[in-house]
DNA sequence: GGTCGAGTGATACATCCTATCACATTGACG
DNA sequence: CGTCAATGTGATAGGATGTATCACTCGACC
């Protein structure tokens, strides 16, 4: 929320009912998603707000295998995902290994490493029982 | 070009004018370049074609950081890419520190890991006059 | 409350890809 | 070589996801 204000946005209803939405979607979700569960809202204001948040580092998105696409709040800076093939469960992954590994493979390659992404996708072995 | 057999596909003109046309595009391609050097083939043959290759592994899909996705002749089965942001030059990235980074994670997640994604964008440093 | 520019919604468009369908080509068989 | 059925094809329409445009509205500040 206060990133609207961290960028200089106003604060606006359609801009508030998504927050408002996205803070109760913890799981992921997509744009047609929202713009389906706020009818009064256009797409085209829902895909303004999402950019506005993407480019906040806000939410982030997340390919998955079909080459669909789930965007994602997330409070943290950079990370990475595991997503579960079978329930869809995402969890957020913060292994120093992983970027240990870039460091290694930085000193691999010639110049320098500008950006990475890293995804796993699983099965999470307890999808219809325990789906959290 | 065996691939086609293997898939129980016929070699038609057009597929084999792709995979001609694929033999000399080792820097990557998007379909629309393939449709655009071919246009006495239809689009939906091109992408049909892409798909083909697709499933049968002999090509890869690289996202890249804008949104865009190059396609690749890959020989090799599974392996990652480092894509210049600068000069777009790709290059195939086997490294066994990522497999064992895998196994790693793995150990420490529930569930097991069905298959995995990285991708690294480089500045490699050597575009406006190295570009091989 | 008034002002004005940021924000909005409808809509058209862009991109990338898939589905459909009538027709052409392939290649197996004779 | 000719026939034939099924696979493959091209044109085109359509779907999915996102962006551009533009007249109008509303929020923030005075």
């Amino acid at each position: 929320m206060a990133v609207l204000e961290e960028q200089g946005c106003r604060a606006t209803a359609p801009r508030k009912a998504i927050v408002g939405l996205l803070d109760q979607k913890r799981g992921g979700f997509t744009a047609e998603e929202l713009s389906d569960e706020l009818p009064w809202v256009g797409r085209a204001t829902v895909y303004r707000t999402i950019k506005i948040f993407l480019e906040a580092g806000a939410i982030c998105k997340l390919p998955l295998l079909e080459g669909a696409h789930l965007y994602l709040l997330c409070s943290v800076g950079h990370h990475h995902h595991s997503v579960c093939i079978e329930c869809g469960v995402v969890e957020e992954l913060r292994v120093a290994a992983v970027e240990r590994l870039i460091s290694a493979v930085s000193a691999d390659i010639r110049g320098e490493i500008v950006e990475h992404r890293l995804e796993l996708y699983v099965n999470c072995g307890a999808c219809p029982a325990t789906e959290d």
